[in-house]
DNA sequence: TGTTCATATCAATATTTTTTGATTTGAGGT
DNA sequence: ACCTCAAATCAAAAAATATTGATATGAACA
């Protein structure tokens, strides 16, 4: 079983506005870490740190090219967030009932 | 459109441990916040903080009974947490593909 | 090899979130 | 009305997270 700290990570990606921002961009597509900065109000080194949350989970990853960095959507990061969420919100299997 | 704040209130419910603790005994049914309290490592106003947490996310619904308040999670919360994930992570139409 | 450019890392600070203990509120019971 | 108990709220302290500016890394290219 995971661990409450590891689940905790991936949607940590997902409570800041900034990350949230982040990953709009990436929805119409891989973009580089320039191209990602520039609409934002964040430094470089700011980027950065968001950027590895999101790679760390799991929901973002990243390609080397020289010297830029891409980065894009994960499809299986998406599958298992999703099966994360059910797994961890989902009455069990016993309990039947619960609030609409 | 959601903004960026009122989506990341929904994740920032799943992005701590004692949280994801409180989750999972909700799972097997509704449960009595003196209930939910005593086998965590919690105060009584520590849970309370976090039972508000969970609550203003919409994953968790409580209900008063005379001096008791009972929890249980919500199914809407769940679907609605659930669609945001998938708005939030998924490739806009208009881009095809993306990485595995 | 030396220079430039993109990004990562580091250390310090600022900000936000969590924890704690004390107090308040409000529903019952006597 | 008074007392008790469960839970919410508040203010202060502690802990975690985010931001900033400076520096390091490492790829490309002259």
């Amino acid at each position: 079983m995971e661990s409450y700290q590891k689940i905790a990570k991936v949607f940590k990606a997902l409570c800041d506005p900034k990350r949230l921002a982040i990953l709009e961009q990436l929805r119409s597509g891989e973009k580089c870490a320039c191209v990602l900065q520039e609409p934002m109000d964040l430094t470089q080194s700011g980027l950065s740190y968001h950027m590895k949350i999101l790679c760390d989970s799991g929901l973002v990853v990243s390609r080397q090219e020289g010297k830029w960095t891409h980065y894009r959507l994960s499809e299986t990061g998406r599958e298992k967030a999703m099966h994360l969420l059910l797994a961890v919100t989902a009455p069990d299997a016993a309990s039947a009932s619960f609030d609409k």
